[in-house]
RNA sequence: CGCGGGGUGGAGCAGUCCGGUAGCUCGUUGGGCUCAUAACCCAAAGGUCGCAGGUUCAAAUCCUGCCCCCGCAACCA
């Protein structure tokens, strides 16, 4: 392999990036930093979705002009990214002047192929909604949000006649068993081409966010079909074709799971119609979900990568979630455990191995240490286990990757009693022997150091200048983890690298504490992303060593909506249209097949309504039978699982609970205005 | 019959593709050590591998059926 070429998703910059978007960024960037530490030369490219038409409403939603807020999200997302260390070659955004003609050039070239067709796609338009409806969506007829009768619309439409791929992509995934990894993505994927492909819609007529069609500027290529095509628009698709010959294909895609089917399917379909070579691979990994459910911004259980950073630093957040979540497979994270693993893989083991070795070659050889014999047992295990590091690694296999590196760090710390070096040290007739006993120890850590450098870049640079390799970071390679036999080493003894936090948080956030990082006391500087450069015109913050007290924490505070918010304000004008009413609920039942729903009939003083609830994961429906509740009275209709929803019921929504109703300390009777 | 993932000692997980003494981390109990961050090391207890059948000399692993949990989708008006 002469060189790799890895990405990860572009991401949608409607909301800020949490924890499960960060694993991902920082799974490619291991497997990124591990190649570069094969000495294989390494391009890694991530980037920022942003021709979405839900950015550009979100941007319309808080009066911003588009581009400036992409700008705006790009400066947030390459904080974030800047600080978890994530050592991207290249940022694209797809509003880049190169990305669009990228885009161009590929869409030209399957209207070339003859893959793409013009077409219409047809369906109810509501105008006011800006948005096609469903036949089953309809009320009588109307849109069940405006209560207008939708139009007929036709609406020119280019599509793919991605129909045509299939029995290519099978065999592409017969010829190509590793195509699409872990197997189980693999499978699925499969399943689905084997029942038929259809054609896609690759335009949207109409709008005017996004990158316009090449002969046809009244439509813009659907933001999927745009997105994709930044793996190549990254590597000078169109524009640099030295670059697009020595970097493409792209020798790992790294993705979500819920994706694969847009890079499995769609996008190999393109580059075939387009003539060019497909990925060499798709990697699917899963979600990382908090105390066992999935993150959602809605529930409050989407973690800030930067409040989990600066609990312990980077590092020990890119440890946790490479080390403990079989990659591929679905994680969890929580800060009991997060607290936990780091107490035990870095402050017990790894840190406090470093401290004692430090400790005792200061003080039974005034920290200069020298081989003076032959390797004791250690050396056998660390060869073994470096083998079995790099077969890991090879494979994807992040978590066996990292744990062979601790199976180092916990065998020297065995050896260390085994060998009981303080004992050794009262006799002086045995010098020689302890002196190969604190080299070896060393050694172990200066190996262990290097297969982690890849997961914990600052720590283990850190580390290495602890038990004195003078090597500079950028130099060293996988073959520095073979196990030397001479020269000297220069101990340097420090702070702890990782204290040892005892916060027992019991609500589940993380406690204020922030322990001193690993660079406490050193000067050198041990930026690893110095051999790559960042791309032109990035905002790139001097990036502050791991534990360094990071940027403030973002806000904790809920009510953290402040920009914006005097612009969103409304009259009382505004408010005294929603009626608001007091009613009592007569019946209660779970709707069928629901989760949160809940049919209730209530009594509203001057008549009964029939309407729908989210709160049955709160309320047993029985519960609700007799009480009195607030409801908005005037609100249009809908249909909900199919039953019409006269009115929305008042409940507090806290974030990470349940809703709660709204409730009265004094019997009101129903139809009572509220305001 | 919507799609998918999962059920393994108290907790969290690996092992399942390619059957053969059930492994790791934490926790618990007992012991050791003093170089180290009350850290480290050793040992022990603790498992009907969701349930029921089947194949086999042998099943956590293969086959069949069932139960339960969790995502996604369709429902937070």
């Amino acid at each position: 392999m002469t060189r790799f070429y890895i990405t990860t998703a572009i991401d949608y910059v409607n909301s800020r990036p949490h924890l499960g978007t960060a694993y991902e960024k920082i799974a490619a960037d291991v497997i990124a930093r591990y190649h570069r530490l094969c000495g294989v030369e390494t391009r890694f490219v991530m980037g920022n979705d942003e021709h979405s038409q839900n950015v550009f409403r979100k941007a319309r939603e808080l009066g911003e002009d588009p581009l400036a807020y992409c700008d705006r999200m790009a400066g947030e997302f390459l904080d974030v990214w800047k600080r978890l260390d994530i050592s991207f070659d290249d940022f694209i955004r797809t509003t880049e002047p190169r990305h669009r003609t990228a885009v161009q050039a590929l869409v030209r070239r399957m209207t070339e192929a003859g893959d793409l067709f013009e077409g219409h796609y047809e369906g109810w338009y509501c105008v006011s909604c800006e948005a096609f409806k469903q036949e089953k969506d309809l009320v009588d007829g109307t849109c069940p949000i405006h209560r207008t009768r939708p139009d007929w619309i036709r609406e020119k439409n280019y599509f793919f006649r991605l129909s045509n791929y299939r029995d290519r992509l099978l065999q592409h995934f017969t010829d190509h068993p590793d195509f699409l990894i872990p197997d189980v993505r693999r499978n699925e994927i499969v399943r689905l081409i084997e029942g038929g492909l259809e054609d896609i819609s690759v335009s949207r007529a109409g709008q005017a966010w996004g990158i316009p069609m090449p002969d046809d500027p009244s439509s813009v290529i659907y933001v999927w079909v745009d997105a994709l095509i930044n793996y190549i628009s990254a590597v000078g698709f169109g524009q640099d074709d030295l670059m697009m010959a020595r970097w493409w294909p792209a020798d790992l895609h790294v993705i979500g799971k819920d994706i694969t089917r847009f890079h499995a399917v769609i996008w190999p379909a393109m580059l075939m119609s387009a003539g060019l070579p497909v990925p060499r691979r798709i990697f699917g990994h899963g979600w990382v979900n908090f105390r066992g459910e999935k993150m959602s911004k809605s529930l409050g259980t989407a973690v800030e990568p930067l409040e989990a950073a600066q609990k312990f630093g980077a590092d020990p957040l890119r440890l946790y979630l490479v080390k403990e979540i079989a990659f591929g497979s679905d994680g969890d994270f929580t800060w009991e455990r997060f607290e936990d693993r780091y107490n035990v893989d870095l402050a017990n083991n790894l840190g406090n191995l470093v401290s004692r070795i430090a400790a005792m070659a200061e003080k039974y050889r005034a920290g200069r240490l020298r081989a003076a014999g032959t390797p004791g047992r250690l050396a056998d295990l660390a060869r073994a286990s470096v083998a079995d590091y790099r077969a890991r690694m090879d494979a994807f296999a992040l978590e066996g990757g990292a744990a062979a590196a601790f199976r180092i760090v916990d065998a020297a710390n065995e050896y260390i009693a085994s060998t009981e070096p303080w004992a050794i040290a009262r006799d002086p007739a045995r010098a020689d022997e302890l002196t190969q006993v604190l080299f070896d120890v060393a050694e172990a850590v200066r190996v262990a150091a290097v297969l982690l450098l890849p997961i914990m870049p600052r720590s283990a640079a850190e580390i290495l200048r602890r038990v004195g390799d003078t090597t500079a970071v950028e130099r060293l390679r996988i073959e520095d983890a073979d196990w030397r036999t001479s020269g000297e080493r220069v101990m340097a003894r420090a702070d702890p690298l990782w204290p040892r936090s005892d916060s027992h948080s019991e609500t589940g956030r993380p406690a204020g504490r922030k322990p001193a990082g690993p660079s406490a006391g050193s000067k050198r500087s041990t930026d690893v992303d110095d051999t790559n450069p960042p791309a032109a015109g990035q905002t790139v913050p001097a990036a502050g060593l791991a534990g360094a007290p990071a940027a403030p924490a973002p806000p904790a505070a809920p009510s953290a909506a402040a920009p914006a918010a005097e612009a969103s304000k409304i009259t009382i004008d505004d408010f005294m249209k929603v009626d608001l009413r007091t009613a009592k609920v007569l019946t209660a039942e779970r709707v069928p097949n629901s989760r949160k729903l809940v049919k209730l009939t209530i009594d509203a003083g001057t008549e009964q309504r029939t309407l729908v609830a989210g709160i049955a994961e709160a309320y047993e429906p029985e519960a609700l039978v007799g009480r009195t509740i607030v409801v908005v009275f005037n609100l249009k209709p809908a249909k909900l699982m199919g039953i019409e929803s006269n009115g929305m019921v008042l409940a507090a929504s806290p974030d990470g609970g349940a809703p709660t109703l709204v409730s009265f300390d004094q019997p009101v009777p129903p139809g009572s205005r509220v305001r």
